[in-house]
DNA sequence: TTGAAAGCGCTAACAT
DNA sequence: ATGTTAGCGCTTTCAA
């Protein structure tokens, strides 16, 4: 933090007063335009800024958001960061990122800490350890404008975008399905996440469609959403000791649908003989062999419609009391895992 | 931005004055425990916490670290800003994050944005459109602590962490000239880059050793460094028309690698006619149909130096004035395009 | 049209 | 051991 210009040295400067300069600023129209044009000149000779943690103090508006996600590096929530990013940035607010890592003790001081850095809203995908929502519903009694995004709780009402997960997850188990498979077996996230059960549901219902009976054995969930190394290969050890194999897997998220593919590599299994599916947002998936048929959620789209509804109920200037919740669609891409494409021209 | 309790409420509310529990909250010496055991029971009663912001305007100190990099949704970018998030998280900083989308206008206002944020320091890549580095040097000649990390300048004495890119790019083209390629053309980056000037010298470098004669027509550079679809396609298209096509390409950068195995997938090009190698830091790269060899980058540890480095400058008592370059190791991964493995197992 | 003064929430020098 | 005061940089009544 560096000493700069302040209101005050340029009101010296000119023999005003800094109530002068700071309406001349703004505008004010009380100010002639003689005094205008003087100060305003004199700001950009000695490039003044204005100090925003002064304006926030005063104002008691920062002019900034906080996003809570479970972590930065991960197709998904970095493109939802530049969905966020895109409007904040059009609508002259910050953003202030923070990771949970899917731990509540994480997510409780970043919640917190982002308040006490007056963050105008808050932006939050749940972690997925989190069971007790009060240090989020504190805030939101207080009146701090809250929006969730992917990872959504019912029990504090606001605004909320997420995906069809449902829908997403229906289809990829339907593309399965369709291909000739009945012994579907399901990688899923941690238990507790919404999305984790939305997505089990879909699965169930596709199942249920085509009369294939439902087997628990064949859920598998990750509770550290894949990143433990092990998590995936321990799942993928227990599916290859099963006596009934599955003979497909429906994949939860992005990070484990790359996950669960690597394990398949390492263990050599042949991607002929198993159907995939998953969730994935990943921009190399076309390269990806084995190659898989995948869901993807409108991640940039998602960051933009969350940051859209946030900013209106800062800015709303009568308390908001409905709230909308927006469910996106996915889009579903069918891949033949089998089909290889002979390459034509020689470079 | 929500009005919560402030040390007034709990003044008034205890018969104190204002600093007196400002003393026993911050545990003065000079407050009897009895005191300092009522204030603090009755803040943690009404749940107090410091206002961030009047703590910034008073102390000229936020806690608070800008960055400022191109895109977060890059697996190099977002891994650094996990290595970022850890030191700041564990040195209680906050990490505000603002990307450039490589236009030097935006890098401008996001810098200046957060200089009037009173952010505490700054850690910078720069954007691939800047030549000008006036808005950086004025804030540095003001005294705000500044680390560039991976696309840094010279222009500016500070502390400075990149990888040895001149070494990653030498070994990746050496690796094609081993595997028997002599016409190894370049994808490169925006040419005002650092990294862009690094890597094409180490990869001058490489075809020097073994006598292979440099030509300009195989090097192309991405001005937009892949962020707009047609560029890669372009250059591949033009590699193509070429009579003396190259056999190998070596390129230069995260993004630009999958765009170009994309287009070699769409220009249905036998992977096993041509040899590439690249940098990336994907964590599918293992999954990637064509493989490749490829350079990976310490993105983690890139962040985590650049914001010690930046606490070590904010920190320090007395101005700093002898700077460091960190140069990182890269690793090089060799993989046979020709090579298929057989799959074992059946699912 | 301009200036003086108060206050946003906090801390620290200076009383007492 | 505790209180008073001033001030961080800005805006905004209120007064002139």
């Amino acid at each position: 933090m560096i000493k700069s210009v302040t209101l005050k040295d340029i009101a010296t400067a000119l023999g005003l007063s800094a109530s002068t300069v700071s309406r001349a600023l703004r505008d004010g129209y009380e100010i002639s335009e003689e005094t205008k044009q003087k100060v305003n000149d004199y700001a950009k000779k000695i490039n003044y800024n204005c100090n925003l943690v002064a304006l926030s103090l005063k104002n008691r508006k920062s002019y900034s958001i906080g996003v809570v996600m479970c972590e930065v590096s991960n197709n998904f929530f970095s493109q939802t960061i530049n969905g966020i990013e895109s409007i904040a940035y059009e609508k002259g607010y910050n953003v202030i990122i923070s990771q949970s890592h899917d731990s509540y003790e994480r997510e409780v001081m970043n919640v917190n800490h982002l308040a006490n850095r007056s963050v105008d809203g808050l932006l939050i995908s749940m972690a997925a350890e989190t069971t007790d929502f009060s240090h989020i519903s504190d805030l939101h009694k207080k009146g701090l404008p809250i929006v969730f995004f992917d990872r959504i709780i019912d029990e504090i009402e606001t605004h909320k975008v997420t995906s069809n997960n449902f829908q997403g997850s229906f289809q990829a188990t339907e593309l399965l399905i369709k291909a000739g498979k009945t012994r579907i077996a399901h990688l899923a996230n941690a238990p507790q996440l919404s999305i984790t059960k939305e997505r089990l549901s879909g699965y169930k219902a596709a199942l249920e469609k085509y009369n294939i009976k439902f087997n628990p054995d064949y859920v598998k969930h990750c509770h550290h959403g894949g990143r433990l190394q092990h998590e995936v290969e321990d799942v993928v050890k227990a599916f290859l000791q099963m006596k009934n194999k599955p003979d497909a897997v429906f994949v939860a998220s992005d990070r484990l649908s790359i996950c669960f593919l690597i394990a398949v590599k390492n263990f050599n299994i042949d991607p002929r003989e198993i159907g995939i599916a998953g969730f994935s947002n990943s921009d190399a998936i076309e390269l990806m062999q084995p190659s898989f048929s995948y869901v993807r959620q409108s991640a940039f789209e998602m960051g933009q419609i969350a940051t859209q509804m946030l900013i209106q109920l800062i800015e709303s200037k009568n308390p908001v009391t409905e709230f909308e919740k927006r469910v996106l669609d996915t889009e579903t891409f069918l891949n033949e895992p089998n089909i290889i494409h002979e390459p034509q021209i020689i470079f």
